[in-house]
DNA sequence: ATACTTAAAGTAAAAAATACAATAAGTATT
DNA sequence: AATACTTATTGTATTTTTTACTTTAAGTAT
């Protein structure tokens, strides 16, 4: 039995939904797939990692790709790119941006298929792909020692590291990289990781807590053999307000 | 004769591409129209400006419109958004560039049609919609006094307006709605409509003119009841040479 | 008690941003 | 031709921010 859209909408929809004039009826416009990728971005050893599988099935059998599915007819975008999360780590209500859509002609071997790249932002102490159902194929990568991929992947992953590391500066979003709490200098050096350069430890301290975006607790960094630093914890209402008001990150 | 890809896809792709466990059969994915719409930006007498048609078809007949038209099943994102333009304007290689693409299920009443928003930044002075031959429905409206739109139309030009102001004060695109030469107060002002706030005019100019990005020109306006001002274009090989320093343009 | 490590605070110099002021170079008017 | 008028362009003093270090504090390890 046929079920597909397309044909349904040349029996159902009035003429008076055509648009333009269409040098071709307008079901067989309705031929596309459409899917999305996630560059799921963590931090671990001051490096930037990403979480990529082996695909184990064709095309591009055995080769490292970003996670990614079909969309169903009936699923909203993002809706989509949380489920594909969910899926590999379990991990929901994670910071996710949709940053760019791929649709070249002949990027996909099965047909037309479009696809949305997502990016979201975990902090590697919350997954390990170990312990997942996917352990045998899921891996973090360092961006900077990344293996061959499947598709058009490579170009997918390269705009997502471009448009991670432009908002990194100009948004706080750089710390849901890192644990709910944790100390200026941890923070600092995700951002030279981020940003590929150092900053004054002194300097960086006295910048970010100008900012007054930031919450201070009453505890200290344990198992250190040294003094141990003051935790900190992203303040969230504080910065909102902030912005209100004209302010804007900038690092 | 029935051309539908997805059905062409159900009977010669072999099984060893589907790729996951699918819940329905993997043509019935194949399901989706793809579009592009186009937020057109131009500058007229301090104003920020966006191009607008009047719908003469249903669904919202009579409503204003971005413009925008389905994506052929062998034709480019780029390709499509361009054509859109060239279309209603007549013009060719404007700056133009894909901000965000929108899926929601129920966006559109023919069918499941997602939509990728690219905005274009026209110099107004190119584009006189009177002459065009779309001239009965196409206008120009200032984005603080826009009329009600058709389908998800508001956000989407919302959502390029928002992509707009942000990227203007980071890179210099803000040119791309000037005449080819202008001088330095033109460029002050256009500055100021996009950000919304003021600028010194000594400070301003000199801030502008330390970045090197500007070619000094050996002409001045014409036509002017004053003194006239020196006229400026802006050098972009001279912009991408400093970018690969690491300078980064910033207003 | 001492050495060692990192945290945290301070400080002086340099650079950049800001707010004006002064001068220059045109056009329009008398 | 002299004068008023308008905007362009240059200059400058003040304030603010950034930068590069220095100093002191507070913990752990020996």
């Amino acid at each position: 039995m046929l079920k597909n859209l397309a044909l349904i909408c040349r029996m159902e929809i009035p003429s008076k939904y055509y648009i333009s004039d269409y040098k071709i009826p307008i079901d067989e416009y309705f031929v596309f797939g459409l899917s999305v990728d996630c560059v799921i971005f963590g931090y671990h050893e001051g490096e930037i990692k990403v979480l990529l599988v082996q695909r184990d099935a064709e095309p591009f059998k055995g080769h490292w790709a970003l996670i990614g599915d079909l969309v169903e007819p009936n699923q909203n975008l993002r809706d989509a790119a949380n489920n594909v999360l969910e899926k590999l780590t379990g991990l929901k209500n994670i910071y996710m941006k949709q940053f760019f859509t791929f649709g070249s002609v002949d990027r996909h071997p099965i047909g037309r298929v479009v696809t949305v790249g997502y990016f979201s932002l975990v902090n590697s102490m919350d997954y390990n792909p170990i312990a997942s159902s996917w352990a045998k194929s899921a891996q973090w990568f360092s961006i900077s020692d990344l293996p061959e991929l499947a598709f058009d992947h490579h170009n997918i992953l390269q705009k997502g590291i471009e448009t991670l590391k432009n908002e990194v500066r100009h948004k706080p979003t750089g710390f849901e990289l890192l644990p709910s709490k944790f100390t200026l200098l941890e923070l600092q050096l995700l951002y030279e990781a981020l940003l590929g350069y150092k900053f004054d430890k002194s300097n960086f301290r006295k910048k970010i807590l100008e900012m007054k975006i930031l919450k201070p607790l009453n505890e200290v960094k344990e198992n250190v053999s040294h003094r141990p630093a003051k935790l900190y914890s992203f303040d969230e209402k504080s910065y909102r307000a902030l912005e209100k008001e004209g302010f804007s990150f900038q690092l």
